[in-house]
DNA sequence: CGGGACATTGAAACGTCTCAAACGATGTGG
DNA sequence: CCACATCGTTTGAGACGTTTCAATGTCCCG
């Protein structure tokens, strides 16, 4: 029952990529393109090959949450069936498929190992969404800031110490519960500490691992 | 596409349900009982029928993350495959089932309209997930209790004014990521401000509806 | 009846939030 | 080419609310 996994992407063979290509249609992502609205009638799951889309919720008070941030690799608008609950917009240029839901379930029924790849894919979400639970739960932000950073050094592993975060500092906020100004005294302060520094707005590099994930750890 | 949906919650039909009674054990849920630990090999997923089940973290400092509270026609175990990463504790007396993963892949592999099934229970899990990240988000802890209240209701709707709360204030606090303080003073606050009442510890009683959906509406 | 876990309440300390102001990059029009 | 407007970011100072620590109270089960 283990799928091919690495380390929690999915990987499909070349017989299910090209059956999705297929009914798929690409869609060059710019920055700041909405795909859907919280709202609008689900009628289309995507895929993203490259650059970076959020997940998020508007709320009444005009306040944001962000459920999530995805990369390549990553399935999206999968999380609700009826009508999407959340809303989703491109944080960079990149690449997506979009894939019409009426299709897709024809192929699923057809295919239940492809099936089976999708409730793995999204099986892996909801662990990843765990893993936000436990980083919302501690109470300082620089604790927070440095999972966050840790986690996006997993996933956008770049071999080296340099770790991209496509994300505005305001998103970083939206996604911790924190307030954007928070988000800012914390990369501060790690930065005083002397565990990451920052080239730019986008880029952190880990100056020293081991203290970082020891701070990572401490829960 | 859409399931045979009630308020987030699969309806299995008759066959279906008995293709699984027939390759699950029935456990005796005792309070307290553990039912798998974090680390252990996954080899099993359950399905609650009665009774209500805690799906938590444990930190290396002792501290707990509650990631869900699952309750009867919820499934669990299913959010990681190779090995669990939560622990999975019995708050209340009630009864689940046990399904090995084994067996339960090959019925999924042969009945992809049961397959669906799943992926829609993971989706909705998914979608609850959300809904926890947007209830953390909020900062005042009467808030998140509120919000807290007004979702088991809506779980365990009693058809009355009657929320039942079968665990502890401190799964709760666990679980809303606040301290065991905080709910407790949180609880005594909308008590004083007469928008529920508590009779005992594990009942909360709507008294002014309205006022409290203004309540976890205040976002 | 007693023990132990859970729950409640109080008082002080800490850290984030909010409000406000300055800074930096970017892009447009004079 | 520069002034200027705009957006996102950074930094500062005070207020607020939760956390923590500690003591007391309550429920449940043996």
């Amino acid at each position: 029952m283990r799928p091919d996994e690495d380390g929690g992407h999915v990987r499909l063979n070349a017989r299910q990529r090209e059956q999705l290509m297929r009914i798929g249609t690409r869609l060059r992502l710019q920055p700041r393109m909405r795909l859907y609205e919280e709202g609008d009638e689900a009628n289309a799951v995507y895929a993203i090959t490259e650059g970076a889309v959020k997940s998020y919720r508007e709320l009444p008070s005009g306040k944001r949450v962000v459920c999530a941030f995805l990369f390549e690799r990553d399935l999206f608008g999968l999380a609700e069936l009826g009508q999407y609950v959340n809303s989703a917009q491109a944080v960079t240029a990149g690449i997506a498929y979009r894939l019409p839901l009426e299709e897709l379930a024809r192929i699923l029924k057809q295919d239940s190992e492809l099936q089976f790849q999708f409730l793995m894919k999204v099986t892996h979400e909801l662990r990843e969404s765990h893993r936000r639970a436990v980083m919302i739960n501690r109470k300082d932000a620089p604790g927070r800031l440095a999972m966050f950073i840790a986690m996006m050094h997993q996933r956008l592993s770049t071999g080296d110490h340099r770790v991209p975060l496509p994300m505005s500092r305001s998103d970083i906020a939206a996604f911790l519960g924190l307030s954007l100004e928070s988000v800012c005294r914390a990369a501060a302060d790690l930065e005083r500490r002397n565990l990451v520094k920052f080239e730019g707005r986008h880029v952190a590099i880990i100056t020293d691992p081991a203290r970082l994930a020891r701070l990572v750890a401490t829960l």
